[in-house]
DNA sequence: CTGAAAGCGCTTACAG
DNA sequence: CTGAAAGCGCTTACAG
């Protein structure tokens, strides 16, 4: 680590300006380079382990060629390696590199943004309004996320209903979350469920379910015909199921419950769980490819609504309504 | 966004030159400063609004004061955050600021090191031979594992024998994990428990569960007089547990079954799932206090070994041994 | 005790 | 078509 090696170094040994080796290095437009120099200059600076100091490059240009991602606080970790690694690639392609971060840590150390100053900041969920006017107020670029593509990934609770309806259910619970971080998203979900729900004609009981709570939701459920859960996620319905498997109801027979997300436990437990997954490799560069276009002021491109971002896994949790239950009066 | 507010500013401001406010707002030992410049310096500085800008202090300093973490491609995002947020406060009490990066991004995109030339950089896990050479080839300084550090979070299979044990197991089986990114922390679990188990005269058998050959790999531990197994973590215990569930074989009854990591699902099976915690805080100011010694070429202190690192989470899925397996003539 | 000035390593008008 | 030079906004010896 003796030397840097610097952009002097590079033109020195190549024979030309400074000025020359950066324009070459960049691309810049514009400028008439023979071949050869243009070559030599590739050269020189890979054999010399050349790479332009990226603070220096900002400060003269003005722009740090980082984008910042503010993670949401989602119980979907498991999702969003795939999804930014996407992301990842396509802004490199275009010289930018990808910093992310968790809004927890965001939360308790401001200097993230300060310390990195990205070119623009964008966050994948929606933006809460307070943390927008501080990233505003701190002079950054922000951009919001695609409403279109936002709408996509709120098809999922319809897709469920849907999917216990063309089962036979007909009364239907939704088993929420107590988790305080989902608790936006918890209320989304619900009312797309409702929505769906009431569309359908069916009769529709709502809650949100604890460990200490859940036994005693589900009595009251089955109590009003309930034959089916569409739960927030995975969790939740793994915690409904777990509340029926140790009060000897049979899943799916006497009751079947879809998740959310496709966790990985959805696949692990015991009946495996019916779900629904995320494709969000597409979602990742339609989020770069916006990014780009916030940075160069361009129009963005509008997300496809046909994108398929969301599908049914149907495993062992769901299934047709049983026939006494019909029996039973319940329609 | 008019016009960036720099040192220039808040020096008129107050009617000092700028060195003097970079000495203020630096802290900067060995200068003389009356407390009333020092007073205004920092009222000016806040009422404009003013935040150095990083990649000047950096070009002029020669330091980013930013550490990069680079995340292990372990199964347990769920721990890091805990850790991660704890490793950031204290940086961040030392003026630095922690960036993260997945280390599957980084295969692709070699840029986020070059763009961001942390001061230091860092890795939860062993570091790869070939990222450790990449790294200092481009003139990084690296800081490896506290050594003790890393002990201690090996003792998790030992934790996992000696439990079953304790219950009056025997004859136990190890069920590695066969996901690709896994494997060499399979042999070290594997290895552990093997080492534990023989210690204490334990008949052991191993095999890499799959759901395709978890049943039958069950099937021939149950003839081979196993009582309980040890898996490398929750997912493969989920695994094993689901295989004998579909069999009638009863957890724990029949068989009992121990976790690794307390992950989200290890809580929601049912039965629930004995298991491992991590407690990672205490790590996480750990690896962030190496991390400062590391910048300030102090000697790093050493990691306590007394740290409790490691629980042991006694939930539904491990019980005594049967009286009639006794009876059976294992021992 | 404080300030003028050099320098960090780039980019990019601008002059030749 | 190419290069000399100013400038980005800081830090930090150094002079007074």
């Amino acid at each position: 680590v003796s030397k840097r090696i610097t952009a002097t170094d590079v033109a020195a040994a190549v024979g030309v300006s400074r000025s020359t080796v950066s324009f070459v290095l960049n691309h810049t437009p514009g400028q008439t380079i023979s071949p050869a120099v243009r070559q030599r200059v590739f050269q020189e600076a890979d054999r010399l382990g050349y790479s332009p100091d990226p603070h220096a490059r900002a400060l003269a240009s003005g722009q740090s060629r980082i984008v910042l991602v503010l993670l949401p606080e989602w119980p979907v970790e498991f999702l969003f390696s795939e999804m930014l690694e996407q992301a990842s690639h396509v802004l490199d392609d275009a010289g930018y590199t990808l910093v992310t971060t968790d809004p927890r840590r965001a939360e308790h150390t401001q200097r993230l943004w300060r310390s990195l100053r990205p070119d623009i900041v964008l966050s994948i969920g929606a933006m809460p309004q307070r943390q927008e006017d501080e990233l505003v107020h701190a002079g950054l670029r922000i951009m919001a996320p695609d409403p279109a593509a936002v709408r996509s990934l709120t098809v999922g609770p319809a897709m469920q209903v849907e999917h216990l309806r063309s089962l036979g259910h007909r009364r239907i619970s939704f088993a929420g979350t107590a988790v305080a971080a989902f608790r936006e998203m918890n209320a989304t979900r619900r009312a797309e469920v409702r929505r769906y729900a009431g569309r359908n004609a069916m009769a529709l009981r709502t809650a949100n379910v604890r460990p200490e709570n859940v036994a005693r939701v589900l009595d009251r459920w089955l109590d009003d015909g309930v034959t089916a859960v569409a739960a927030f996620n995975d969790n939740a319905a793994a915690l409904v199921v777990g509340a029926a498997l140790r009060q000897g109801i049979r899943i799916p027979d006497d009751l079947s419950v879809i998740g959310h997300d496709d966790a990985p436990l959805a696949a692990l437990l015991t009946p495996a769980l019916t779900t629904i997954r995320f494709d969000l490799a597409e979602l990742g560069r339609a989020f770069a490819r916006r990014a780009l276009a916030g940075l160069r002021m361009e129009a963005t491109e509008q997300f496809s609504e046909d994108s398929i971002l969301m599908q049914l896994v149907e495993r062992e949790s769901t299934g047709a309504i049983a026939p006494r239950d019909t029996a039973t009066g319940i329609r």
